[in-house]
DNA sequence: TTGATTTTCTAATCTAATTTAGAATAGACT
DNA sequence: AGTCTATTCTAAATTAGATTAGAAAATCAA
């Protein structure tokens, strides 16, 4: 009877503690391995099933499809990534300037898109390889996320720390840029996230020439 | 015969003017369209040759398979997107510092994703949802452009013109996202190419904080 | 242990697209 | 006109993978 059985998994999440709720989970880490791994469309259920011992069929007591299965992972992904900044945000002292709190949610966003989330990482990576639908569910979620942003960005040229000829939107696209493009070139080796999160920081608020 | 008559397709491109090489070359075209818009998976065959008057099986005259025909693409975006920026920067003036030098060509690499160049812009866009072969062929076909962006960064650093705390590598990447992000978000609006070029050229070199 | 329930597996089936083979068409040349 | 060749079409074959139904296995409660 699989239209009752895989009702409990379609109920909102995180409810029992069972164990469907932890194979979900696993499965969602998985499925975020292989898709940060392979990219959409040659990230295939078999593959995803595999990584965890089961097999492709398995899935469907979990999720209702593939897209389903994506769209899980890119939510968690954005919610997170949203959540890391601001607990990141809230460490900060009370005082703290409006470059510093940029400066601290660029290091931050990049070390979960560099570091080993793949849930992060594979939602960035997925967001334009994605079925239009999930894209745009996504999207939608990631609008509170983009205005942080936003916050972010207005809140430092009130504060005349942003020169007055720049447009913000355009700043704001290409700091995600700078950010996001990562989550494809970047592989593991000389430098450490830190390390990157850190120059990229610098680069973004300081830019390249030197300041006299 | 379709083994023979395939033949000359298969041949070096831009050899006779013929009927062929034209459509080739609307095809490509047609391909990159298609491709920008829905993104590798979601781009049918059907639909890049509908959007020229014709049935899928036809492009088969042309090309060998879908694979080939989205390298075809690639490789023709990539060597135009190096072709323009190598051109914009010969028409600098022969004393021009490494700083306008890497100016212009962030400006001109943006322009070329930005506008309506669909052949460049697909390629950014599909770099990394090919399937890894053609992928692989890309970025090694790539790596002459990259090794200009060294150049340009070396060329600036040697001329103290950059921050000695930056990792190149990094700072090549960071800008390089900058600028290929822009192929997923963008939508022709407020703002034209070049305001945005000028925007982001600006943030990169000159960093969001005011100088003082 | 037994029975009920949840979870996974097996073994098709379905689907949607690429790919192919051969027929039809259109031009060019004689 | 008639032939030859290049190009496109039609219609079917192939494929790869998602999806589904029902059988097995595991888990749990009593």
């Amino acid at each position: 009877m699989p239209a009752l059985a895989r009702a409990p998994a379609q109920v909102q999440a995180a409810e029992e503690p069972g164990k469907a709720e932890a194979t979900r989970q696993s499965i969602l880490e998985a499925a975020a391995r292989i898709f940060r791994r392979d990219g959409y469309s040659a990230a295939r259920l078999t593959d995803i099933a595999a990584e965890i011992g089961m097999k492709a069929g398995s899935l469907y007591y979990h999720f209702g499809s593939r897209e389903a299965l994506v769209e899980a992972v890119m939510e968690v992904g954005t919610r997170r990534t949203h959540q890391a900044v601001l607990d990141a945000l809230a460490a900060l002292p009370a005082g703290a300037g409006a470059l510093a709190r940029l400066e601290t949610a660029i290091e931050r966003h990049l070390i979960m898109v560099l570091a080993q989330e793949d849930i992060a990482s594979a939602t960035i990576k997925l967001i334009w390889q994605a079925p239009a639908p999930v894209r745009e569910k996504v999207l939608a979620e990631q609008r509170a996320y983009g205005a942080l942003w936003r916050g972010l960005l207005e809140g430092a040229r009130a504060a005349g720390a942003i020169r007055p000829d720049l447009d913000l939107s355009v700043t704001r696209m290409a700091i995600m840029g700078a950010l996001n493009w990562s989550a494809d070139w970047y592989r593991p080796g000389r430098l450490t996230p830190e390390e990157i999160a850190h120059d990229v920081a610098a680069m973004v608020i300081g830019g390249l020439a030197p300041r006299p």
